[in-house]
DNA sequence: CCAAAAGTGTTGAGAGTACACCCATGC
DNA sequence: GCATGGGTGTACTCTCAACACTTTTGG
């Protein structure tokens, strides 16, 4: 990185023109739908109040500070454009395409992030922001399309569908509701059998011996994400 | 991206410090070690010739000007590096910690690449320009032992193997040779039967009628990649 | 008692693994 | 012939999908 053996100077200090760094974020919510009562995908989007694309729904996003980590600048955009705080943030995808923004050069990094469910119901939502079906988008501004388009590509082919689950919902939860998680995100049906097995037996999840009665059946057992299950390899260099 | 509805002035309007976007690539070829004959992951690094980290090797790269596009960029470093073309690039990560360069905020958008092994022997090795085993590199500049170390970590537990394989190959090839290619990547032994099956159940390789003769055993018969079994899943928003 | 979902048992298909065995070549 | 890898056959295990069945609640 920076320069090679062919050694050049600085873009800074030779003056050239270089590109603008910015930071976006898809935010994932999941939210009955209003009609089939099935858990679908959401996100919110913010309007566009400047050119270019004025007017367009865009994903919430901003500048790069120069003293602020990229994560962190994912974490306040999602905080600033839903008053929430992520229970799953990862990087997606830097993009950079030289006219993906008319006239200046912008490479964005491109963060993803899951929000709970009921938080995101009473979320703030004004003339501006507005939560959109994941699978039904308007023409939005940019390549932001096409970057939701690879996000849900990501969430859905994701290995650790436990740890995603588990963002989803609270701290404990009933089988159903995280095969109902399960489901929305891989959108099709499962049995209930083989997904009880599978759970249980890939150690991500921990029994309580806490019921949920009230229902007109069988109590179901509640059940508790185990945070150990995600010490397998590392998605993010980081961690 | 760009601003949202709390509208911020582009930074280089308000004239505030903003990080500098960088381009580097992790390239692997596949080379006999000098002692033990088996095939091992090599790449190659460049000899920092100015702070920091002055005399220290650096994975290949250079700033990102403001007219060529992210990936043309890692290919153009690659060649300018190794004289050789990837059979194989992708995107890997975008690396922003704030104190990763001293001083200075650098963003460097990381690339991995193959290439191929025999071109890969007579490669461009100069004074600042050295080929090292990918699995004992001495400490590298910046945070790039860590940029390395999740370079072989995405390479050794990529799905698509077929493809991987075939970036460090010729354009035909025997099983034998595939199945070289992934214990090397895999680092564990393989059975020769159970590959062949599972290879042509997997239809990422067609038979040809060709034979190779010359070993003192059973002609090998040779295979080509097939170049539609990539046509499966998005791994990279574009394609 | 009945409906409904929780939870258990059983079976069969297919993938992956281990390993015995035959085939074709150079020497 | 014999050594060496190329290539085939086969049996075993393990995972996973399908589905019958039992359990426990509310009404």
């Amino acid at each position: 990185m920076l320069d090679h053996h062919l050694t050049e100077q600085s873009p800074l200090e030779r003056g050239s023109t270089q590109a603008t760094l910015a930071v976006s974020t898809v935010i994932f919510a999941l939210r009955p739908d209003d009609e089939s009562r099935l858990m679908t995908l959401w996100l919110p989007l913010v309007r566009r109040t400047r050119d270019p694309f004025l007017g367009l729904w865009a994903l919430p996003g901003g500048w790069l500070p120069a003293d602020e980590e990229l994560a962190s600048a994912a974490a306040r955009t999602l905080r600033e454009t839903t008053d929430l705080s992520p229970r799953y943030l990862e990087q997606l995808y830097t993009f950079g395409d030289i006219d993906r923004s008319p006239g200046v050069r912008v490479v964005s990094v491109v963060y993803w992030a899951l929000v709970r469910s009921e938080v995101a119901e009473r979320a703030s939502v004004g003339e501006n922001v507005r939560w959109f079906a994941a699978d039904s988008l308007p023409l939005l501004a940019f390549d932001h399309n096409r970057v939701v388009e690879y996000a849900l590509w990501r969430l859905r082919t994701k290995v650790e569908y436990a740890r995603i689950a588990h963002a989803f919902l609270g701290d404990t939860f009933t089988l159903a509701q995280l095969r109902e998680v399960h489901e929305a995100v891989l959108q099709k049906a499962l049995d209930p059998a083989n997904f009880r097995r599978s759970m249980e037996a890939s150690g991500s999840v921990i029994s309580t011996n806490q019921h949920v009665a009230g229902a007109r059946h069988r109590p179901a057992r509640l059940y508790r994400y185990d945070e150990r299950a995600a010490e397998h390899d590392p998605p993010e260099p980081t961690l």
